[in-house]
DNA sequence: CATGAATGAGCCTTCATTCAT
DNA sequence: CATGAATGAAGGCTCATTCAT
């Protein structure tokens, strides 16, 4: 791991425990093992180091999620495997996870900014993807922006649920992926077995 | 108003604007047009004033969502009730609303954790209407603590929406209660009609 | 007096022995006798703080000099006697005179462009003069503003001379009223006593 | 060019542009093509640099002046041509000069001292040459040493013009030395044609 | 009760200098 | 000789909180 690696580790790690105005850029740098002054050579600031954090998360999710979509039979079955690569991603990610869900709307309003860009993207196709489902009468026609922001935020208590307890139980997302279909109104649709993560 | 209102009406303002950190006292005083002193006769600190906006909110809505719920015909009426009146709630105290679903996380752990009991109230009621509609047999049985996370989620998401866009789509809560009665799996449940708000 | 002239005294103080940027803004509060924060109650930066130095200098100086000038029987009698107010001016206030002498142009940028602007005025006398004189076939002709430039020149260097040798005699300046009113082409003219200083 | 004089070069381009604190010795080396550490190698520290500049400029001023003087008919001709030699010198090099006359002044005291002791020999050159005319009653006796000074001061502000205005006009050179020989009294003294600069 | 000037701890950031490679 | 990553001390500035009036 190098001193790039070691400091995001770090920042993201004291980000998550303090949130982003607790966290001192002189303790990110002790937990790397590295002088104050290092910090700034691998961030311009304290502030761009956490937006960076919050790029790294949202880039892996986005990945995982265009990948998880390829070859779905139907378009609730892609709005389904959607979810799952979102709640296995942040999932995998905690500390990342407690910041981006946590931390981020204390930051700055630059960084609230950023953060509501990246996450456009994500409600853009769930939001496609719904309004696909209603044209081909898989669920009842409604406003699709708002219901892509429902089901994200559904998915957001339920990640912010699991980063309190502590504990990642998978089963939840069963339910969760269930609860997310039926409120769509895909009700008759069988959710899919979960099979391994892709890699 | 006297002056415990007016610094409360100042500080919801700025907070809401501003956000916990960039709020400054001097700003709150100075907006309901006192010294900064004053400001220290009426809250012990920075931090317990924001708790207090908090826990003001909050009443409002568990009272508003007890009153809404009383001669329901069913459990999930009872729900739907007391969906709309958080969404209700939350509408009419936009700055109270900004503060407690955008800025609360960013502030202090201390508060963070009073936001999580009064929290963990509204969410027993809701899991406890969960519950008893699974038991009835209105909708399937499952996880009712989680089930009634992701209705708050969801719910939240929708307020955030509302007060990004500075619009307060009284007819967006309709699809809001739709979509969270299908999500617990409600579907055949006619939904209420709005009545007007009980004063 | 009050807090506003003790620090602007700490710091004139201070940037005159230790010059701009060796000078901490924790320094001059301590000379003050009052913590760092209060000095950020009466200027807005350390920055400020010095122009504002430079300005109260020479505020002081553009009024002795208009005052000294009025009632002059000849155009180089008013050359002469901006001369005089000017040296006479700066003796007055070792500790700022040496701030806009040795210390301001090294300095921040903002702060040489806000010295050029006052000094520009009182180049813009020294010129007109010049120019009247030429005129009146007093000396002979000549490029003004240059002129102006090279008796600000010669005072700059007579002041300088003086603060380093901690030492302000005041022949000195009889001399050095000749040298400008010489240098200019005046050699007829001869130099007016000195008179008290007006108050 | 080796590495030395390049980043001497180097160095007198950004202390120039930037003066001396704003400059860092990390686009000192950047400007010159090297290591930051490579600076290290030829200076003992950023003052030590700076300091070499100063000298630098002052021996190429020295050496001209002396070769200029030779040969003069009077001492007053030698007078005219250390002026003329000086404006010449620092005209040549604008780097060195804005250095020396814009920059110096708001380094270290180190600096500045050294400074002083270089600038001494100048000044010590040019009260010899009044001193000898007075005594020679080409000029009327006065303060050697001040005279001189004024003479410094007056050439300085004329360079400094100079700089500013990025303008190098030699006619200005003229007016420049008539206002220096009639400052000292030597009105009558015919100012020499300019020749080309000696090389 | 009210005031608001004063406090001072603390943080982000810069940069001259070093040294292992 | 050359490199450039690493160091860490230092300083400007903010702001929650106090207290004499």
């Amino acid at each position: 791991m190098n001193r790039q690696e070691a400091l995001l580790a770090a920042a993201a790690s004291v980000f998550a425990r303090q949130g982003y105005h607790a966290a001192t850029v002189a303790a990110i740098a002790r937990r790397a093992g590295v002088a104050t002054g290092t910090f700034y050579l691998y961030f311009p600031s304290k502030e761009q180091c956490f937006a960076q954090l919050i790029a790294l998360l949202y880039d892996e999710v986005l990945q995982d999620v265009q990948q998880r979509r390829r070859g779905a039979a139907s378009v609730l079955v892609k709005l389904d495997r959607s979810v799952q690569a979102v709640l296995q991603c942040f999932r995998r990610r905690r500390d990342l996870a407690s910041i981006v869900l946590l931390q981020a709307s204390g930051a700055t309003r630059a960084v609230q900014e950023r953060l509501d860009v990246i996450e456009a993207e994500l409600l853009g196709l769930l939001a496609t993807d719904l309004s696909e489902a209603a044209q081909d009468g898989l669920i009842p026609p409604g406003d699709a922006a708002l219901r892509a922001r429902l089901v994200l935020g559904a998915m957001r208590e339920a990640l912010v649920y699991g980063l309190r307890r502590d504990s990642a139980a998978e089963q939840e997302d069963d339910e969760v992926r269930r609860f997310l279909l039926w409120a769509v109104g895909g009700q008759a649709v069988a959710v899919e077995e979960y099979g391994p993560e892709p890699s």
